[in-house]
DNA sequence: CCCTTTGGCTAATCGCCCTAGCTTGTGGCT
DNA sequence: AGCCACAAGCTAGGGCGATTAGCCAAAGGG
C-alpha cells in the first residue's frame, strides 16, 4: 500500500479548505481525513490534536490576511491605502470564511506562538495604514481600535448573514470606508484655536 | 426522591448562568445536568437537545441585550442616546459574554423563530437611536450597518482579549462612540450648496 | 542488501449526545 | 380521602468522534 505523503503543512493547508467549504464548527478529524484518503489515526502523525489543527489552520489564516492587507496597500496611501486595505481582508473574509474564523477562535499561547507573530504582522498594516492620517500619538491607538472593530465587525455581520437586505452590502462597505476616511481626516485638522479648515474637510462641511 | 421542578425556562437560565462561566463551546449536557442536580438524560424532558438549548440561550440573550438598550436609551436623544445604548451594549457584553456569543452563534430559523423577534428588537433600538441624526434614507441603512459593525466588532475584540494595553480599553470606547457621534451629526449637514452648518458641526469644525 | 526511521493501519478506550423504557411524584377529580 | 393520568426523573444502552497503543510496511541511507 503506497503511502500518502502527507505532512503537517499539508495536512493544515488540506483543513482550511476544509473549513471554508463546511464551516469551521464542522470541523472534524474522520472528514479531514477522509479528504485526503487516509484512516483518521494516521493525522496524529502530522498533527497533535485536533485543536492543534484548528490553531494552525488559524495561523495560516492570520498570515494569509496579511499577506493579502500588505499587497493590497503597497504603493499607496491615506484614502487609497484605506480602501484597499479594508476591500483586502473583506474579500479574505469572504472567500475563505472558515480560515477566518479559525484565525479569530485561535489563542496565542505566548511570544513564541507564532500566531503571535501573524496577528502583529496583520495589526502592524492597519498601523502603518493609519500613519498616512497624521494623527496624534493619543489619538492613534483609539483610531486602530475602531479600524478593527468595524472591519471586524462588518465582515463577521456578513459571512454570518447578518445583514438581512444583502444586495446593498456592497454600498454600505463603500459608505463606510467613506466614513471612516472622513473620520480620520477631521482629526488631523481639529486645532483648539479657530483655523481655516484643511481642503478635505472645507469641502465636507461647506460644500 | 424529589422532583427537581425544572421547565424549558429554569433549564435555559441555568445553561446561560453556565455559559458565562465556562465558555460558549464548553457548554455540555453533563455540565448543566450536574450543576442542576440532575442526571444528563433528565434534561431531555425540558429541552430536545443541545442545540434547541444554545437556541434558547441565544434568544435570552438577544432579548436580555434588547431590554437593556432600551432601558439604558430611554428619555435620551442624539448623542446622549448613543453614548448609553453602547455603553448598554458593551457592558452587557462583558458581564454575559458566553450569552452574548450564544446569541451570535444563534441561527434563524424562520419568521416564527421567536429569536427573529428578539434581533429585530434590537436593531429597531439601533434604528430608532440613528433617527436622532435625522439621516436621509439613502444613508440610514449604512449608518445602521456602520454602527452594528463598529460596536460588534469592539465588542468581540473585548472579550476575546483582542486589544492587548486592556488599560485604555474605556478611553477607546469613549473616543469610539465620540467617532460615531462626530460622523453621524456631520452627516446631516452638508448640502450641495452653501449654507450654514449645523451648531455642532460648526464647533466640531472650526475649534 | 540490511536497518532504522517513520507513516499508515487496526483495535480499543473514553466521553458525550441522545433514545428507550421503567418508576414514581404530583395535581385534579370524585 | 382515594384514584388516575400525566409528567419528571432514573437506569441502561447505542452511536459517534477524538484519541492512544501497538503492529507492519515503505523509503532511504549505509
Amino acid at each position: 500500500m503506497p503511502r500518502a505523503g502527507l505532512a503537517p503543512a499539508s495536512v493544515t493547508a488540506a483543513g482550511a479548505d476544509l473549513v471554508d467549504e463546511i464551516g469551521f464548527d464542522h470541523l472534524s478529524m474522520a472528514l479531514l481525513a477522509e479528504r485526503l484518503g487516509v484512516r483518521t489515526p494516521s493525522l496524529y502523525k502530522h498533527v497533535t490534536s485536533q485543536a492543534e489543527l484548528a490553531h494552525r489552520i488559524g495561523v495560516l489564516a492570520a498570515n494569509e490576511l496579511a499577506d493579502s492587507i500588505r499587497d493590497a496597500t503597497q504603493g499607496r496611501a491615506g484614502r487609497d491605502a484605506l480602501a484597499a486595505g479594508a476591500q483586502a481582508m473583506r474579500s479574505y473574509v469572504t472567500r475563505h470564511p472558515g480560515r477566518y474564523t479559525a484565525g479569530n477562535a485561535a489563542r496565542s499561547t505566548g511570544p513564541d506562538d507564532p500566531l503571535t507573530a501573524a496577528l502583529g504582522r496583520v495589526l502592524a498594516s492597519w498601523a502603518a495604514l493609519l500613519r498616512g492620517y497624521h494623527l496624534d500619538r493619543a489619538q492613534e491607538i483609539h483610531a486602530l481600535r475602531v479600524l478593527r472593530s468595524v472591519l471586524q465587525g462588518f465582515a463577521t455581520l456578513e459571512v454570518s448573514g447578518g445583514f438581512q437586505i444583502d444586495v446593498a452590502v456592497d454600498d454600505s462597505f463603500a459608505w463606510t470606508i467613506d466614513f471612516l476616511d472622513r473620520g480620520f481626516s477631521t482629526l488631523t485638522a481639529p486645532a483648539p484655536h479657530p483655523v481655516s479648515p484643511a481642503p478635505g474637510a472645507a469641502q465636507e462641511m461647506t460644500g
